[in-house]
DNA sequence: CGCGGTTTGCGGTCAATGCA
DNA sequence: TGCATTGACCGCAAACCGCG
């Protein structure tokens, strides 16, 4: 600032207002500091601005857990993608916690939040009775959730309606013809898994349609429950539902050892849509919960809020669509 | 009153200094 | 020698102030 303040012949504090767009400052000297900083290729320090601002300009990214399957989950990624696009253009920057259980994450995100790493945070998941988000609350830090909030009155999240996603997606099934569907969830008790279950259930009740909801925990679990199911029953479902791309993926495998074809033996649906669901063999019909609107939405929220705008919802709900693939297609 | 210069202090590190 | 204290320093924002 020093050197350009001196290119340009004025005070530092004149810089500094040009910078901040401060108003009382005139055209012609504004002009004439926004070219020698050009000239000197000046660029704003951030960590001096955080000297005096107090202000990091960073969000920081809670995720669950940091292992392969959540990484590489499409779904985690896509949501990244848009919190990132909403930060930055609005100048923020963003750092997301890396530890793989719940203990170090408790005290990652309690340094994070001592050392006044981040403005503001996203918890990207929502657990009942979460230790991380009561950390959050006690220290008074704003936050806001992408799911569902479970655990405090006027916590701002952003979210899917899964239950009625499910409720959907069943009814889309049913239309098609299945009259014997099948339902595999993911283990853990996340709240979009057991809607995605609730939803699911309160069709095939409407319809007076049996139907069986597994919890897969392991790869074996669903070798285990194709071979039940799909194998040695008399009464075989014509289509399977899974809660999960991921699961989706591993179940496409398990279809494949048994020799099932998709769709001519059984049909297959599943949540989240992804390059995963659009490139599988075959492409899988899927619900598309438009993770990037979910991080874009909840980046650009979290920053209203550090700017102390006022926010209108407490919930915002985010659309999701069923996207017809090969794998329900009529034989 | 518009404009812009002077000065201070943000939070932490580190070296210099003071004192027992 | 070992410890505590002080002050310079980083780049910036803004309170404060003065000029015309």
């Amino acid at each position: 600032m020093k050197d350009v303040a001196k290119e340009a012949n004025v005070a530092t504090s004149t810089v500094s207002r040009v910078i901040r767009n401060n108003a009382k400052i005139s055209e012609a000297t504004s002009n004439k500091v926004k070219a020698a900083m050009s000239k000197l290729g000046y660029i704003p320090n951030q960590a001096a601005r955080t000297l005096i601002t107090n202000k990091t300009m960073t969000i920081g990214l809670i995720q669950k857990s940091s292992t392969p399957e959540i990484r590489q989950n499409p779904f985690n990624s896509d949501v990244l993608n848009g919190i990132n696009q909403a930060c930055n253009v609005r100048g923020y920057s963003t750092r997301m916690t890396v530890s793989e259980n719940s203990r170090d994450l408790y005290h990652e995100v309690k340094t994070m939040i001592q050392s006044k790493s981040a403005d503001g945070f996203i918890l990207l998941y929502s657990l009942k009775d979460d230790p991380i988000e009561h950390l959050l609350y006690e220290f008074k830090v704003p936050y806001l959730i992408i799911g569902k909030s479970l655990n405090y009155e006027n916590i701002i999240h952003i979210d899917n309606n899964n239950i009625d996603a499910a409720y959907q997606l069943t009814q889309y099934l049913y239309h098609l013809g299945h009259r014997h569907i099948l339902f595999l969830q993911e283990s853990g008790h996340y709240a979009v898994t057991e809607d995605r279950t609730v939803g699911f259930k309160q069709y095939c009740d409407n319809v007076k349609l049996s139907n069986d909801c597994i919890v897969i925990k392991s790869m074996n679990d669903l070798r285990d429950c194709i071979k039940q199911y799909c194998i040695d029953a008399s009464h075989t479902p014509s289509v399977i539902i899974t809660s999960d791309a991921m699961l989706n993926m591993q179940l496409l495998n398990v279809l494949y050892e048994y020799q099932l074809r998709i769709p001519e033996d059984v049909q297959t649906a599943t949540f989240n849509t992804s390059f995963l669901t659009e490139n599988a063999t075959p492409s899988q019909t899927s619900v598309n919960i438009n993770p990037d609107v979910l991080g874009l939405t909840a980046g650009n929220t979290i920053i209203d809020v550090l700017r102390n705008e006022t926010i209108s919802f407490r919930e915002k709900l985010i659309s999701t669509q069923i996207i017809e693939r090969v794998s329900t297609t009529k034989i």
